[in-house]
DNA sequence: CGAAACAATCAACCGTGCATGCTTTTTTCC
DNA sequence: GGAAAAAAGCATGCACGGTTGATTGTTTCG
């Protein structure tokens, strides 16, 4: 669902940007070209930031001209719009490439969850959205959305976090849990913006892990 | 401690800035010019941005001509080298002024504190600084400022968590709880960025308080 | 051949640091 | 103590570099 909406999202800017009514290039050149110059964009966001992310500095990073890139984009706000698109199409790879070698079971899974859970926080692509994320605050074409990218993202998260954990959100506190959980995870993400913060992380990660797994499986009372 | 070392870096940025070798400005009018642009060079950095906060918006901002912020500032860079200074001394009145009305002990306490946290993390000067945080990642210059600033608040802010909490850090664990009810308040902070996100909150911050109380104060294990 | 895709150039605008000018306060000199 | 000079503080304008969207030119594909 999230995967086809995304795509829908993709192909109206297409149309935007070419102002035809085709479903988006037509020769695959040109497809690999969008495609690395979207990359491109992500990759500039998370090194350079917004306000380093200039068009220039993303043509580079993709080694296409100006001219190329304006073939698709026709602005700046219509490279960052479908760079948004972009970013939620990656984060659910990345987070469904994650999940895949998750531990089965009992406290090991509950560590392996918050670690992988911060992992993506401290990510190359959490990094990006963080910009983007700060940089919408003032920009009024951009907040729309990233302010639905976010919604999106955290309500996809929550989701995954839940079954991941294999958490009961009946039981009181525990939906609560879980979404401080991912509130943590992305405070830490941004602890590493500046320096690396993984030796603290790692204790932090541990510690949250044991609490979590104690408020999610708390002890049979009739033990 | 703090606040001296906040001054004598204040005086090393105005020794910079006049080239001159006294302390600063002479005049009265001077010291509340140069108050007025450190302020709304704050809020500018809230309300804006980085990229947002020229040195335009923070004069008009501020009411002063861009040659009166050149007197004191000679560089964009000097004015927000002087900010962060400026930030740590206001970070610190706002959590002083905040902890002054917090209950006695117990659970309300508890509460009280991570409501306390949460909200220095979701005001107006943690804004200020999230976007400086981020916009540093690019700023050669204002990355080591920011980051020494990071660290400086990161450590008085668990100091005084501790402090807040009467938490026993000898208490395994304890540490790493405190720190993560921290970064789970800046995560909070980022999650109000773009819209309000008071109700989902308040119900973190509730059950969080509820559980840092269990991890805190353990049941005793005679009774 | 025309459309699509890409490349290169142009003009307008903005932000910055620098320079010059004006006003207020302090210091110096008699 | 008062006038003049100097310093401090503030105001205005300029030149430059970078970014942007628009425009024009070239290459590739169907």
């Amino acid at each position: 669902m999230d995967v086809v909406t995304g795509a829908a999202e993709d192909a109206a800017a297409a149309n935007r940007s070419t102002g035809g009514t085709d479903r988006g290039p037509k020769q695959d050149r040109s497809r690999a070209t969008r495609q690395r110059i979207l990359s491109a964009a992500l990759a500039c966001l998370a090194e350079h930031g917004w306000a380093g992310s200039t068009v220039a500095v993303v043509c580079a990073r993709a080694g296409v001209s100006r001219g190329a890139a304006q073939h698709h984009f026709g602005t700046r706000e219509e490279l960052f719009t479908a760079a948004v698109a972009h970013m939620a199409e990656e984060w659910q790879a990345s987070v469904r490439e994650r999940a895949r070698a998750l531990p089965g079971r009992g406290r090991d899974r509950t560590y392996a969850v918050v670690d992988m859970l911060v992992a993506v926080h401290t990510g190359p692509l959490f990094r990006a959205a963080l910009h983007l994320w700060v940089a919408a605050t003032d920009e009024p074409e951009l907040r729309e959305r990233v302010a639905a990218l976010e919604s999106r993202i955290g309500r996809e998260a929550h989701r995954l976090a839940v079954e991941f954990l294999a958490a009961d959100e009946s039981v009181p506190g525990v939906r609560e849990t879980v979404q401080a959980t991912l509130d943590m995870a992305r405070g830490l993400g941004l602890a590493n913006l500046l320096s690396d913060d993984s030796a603290r992380r790692a204790g932090i990660v541990r510690q949250w892990s044991r609490t979590l797994d104690a408020v999610l499986r708390p002890p049979d009372p009739a033990a």
